[in-house]
DNA sequence: GCGACAG
DNA sequence: ATCTTGTCGC
């Protein structure tokens, strides 16, 4: 499963969506919206209130258990070692991992251009995360556990989930869903 | 103190 | 993230 939300700058309104795909075809299964009034700004680093209360939202009318939640932002690559998928994952005991398009925190080095090429995310000596080629040749992924998924697992299944662009394909079907809800 | 800083 | 038109490429 993939969440994400949009906004309508205009109105201040935030659309959060959830899609469950089948691994197997990658296949949306089932999906759904919510909308609410965006309370809080956002402020990197606290990242998880602005987006979380819609997201357990929209999560309450999906019915399939999900076997992993893919976020749109970081797990544990956070200034506190407590992003935006480990707020969620804990909030509703589920699996979750976190996809960021940029860095926020930690070390790391240029993984190779091929697909599947990934350089380990350090903070304080520890690996955080991985810095994940989907598509070669194109800007990597910043992936990070968000609850109940180790390192290594969670940029496996980023890339396994990732066939054909750069972003895993929950997270797309998830965006699509968001902003077509937001219109 | 200064700079960096997911979406 | 959002606001926006056209444009280059498979």
């Amino acid at each position: 499963m993939g969440v994400d939300v949009a906004y309508r700058l205009s109105s201040d309104r935030a659309f959060g969506a959830a899609a469950v795909l089948d691994v197997a075809d990658f296949s949306v299964v089932e999906s759904a919206v919510a909308d609410a009034n965006s309370e809080f700004p956002y402020v990197p680093g606290l990242f998880a209130f602005r987006e979380v209360p819609v997201l357990v939202e929209v999560l309450r009318k999906i019915s399939t258990a999900p076997d992993v939640v893919l976020c749109d932002g970081n797990g544990i690559a956070h200034p506190r070692s407590f992003g935006l998928a480990c707020h969620l994952g804990l909030l509703l005991d589920l699996p979750t991992i976190g996809v960021a398009k940029n860095p926020m925190m930690g070390e790391y080095s240029e993984p190779g251009q091929n697909r599947g090429d990934r350089s380990p995310v350090h903070m304080n000596g520890r690996v955080v995360g991985y810095v994940l080629r989907t598509r070669p040749g194109v800007k990597p992924i910043f992936v990070s556990p968000g609850h109940k998924v180790s390192v290594d697992t969670a940029a496996q299944i980023v890339l396994d989930l990732s066939p054909r662009y750069r972003l895993p394909e929950p997270i797309r079907a998830a965006d699509h869903e968001s902003k077509l809800a937001r219109g």
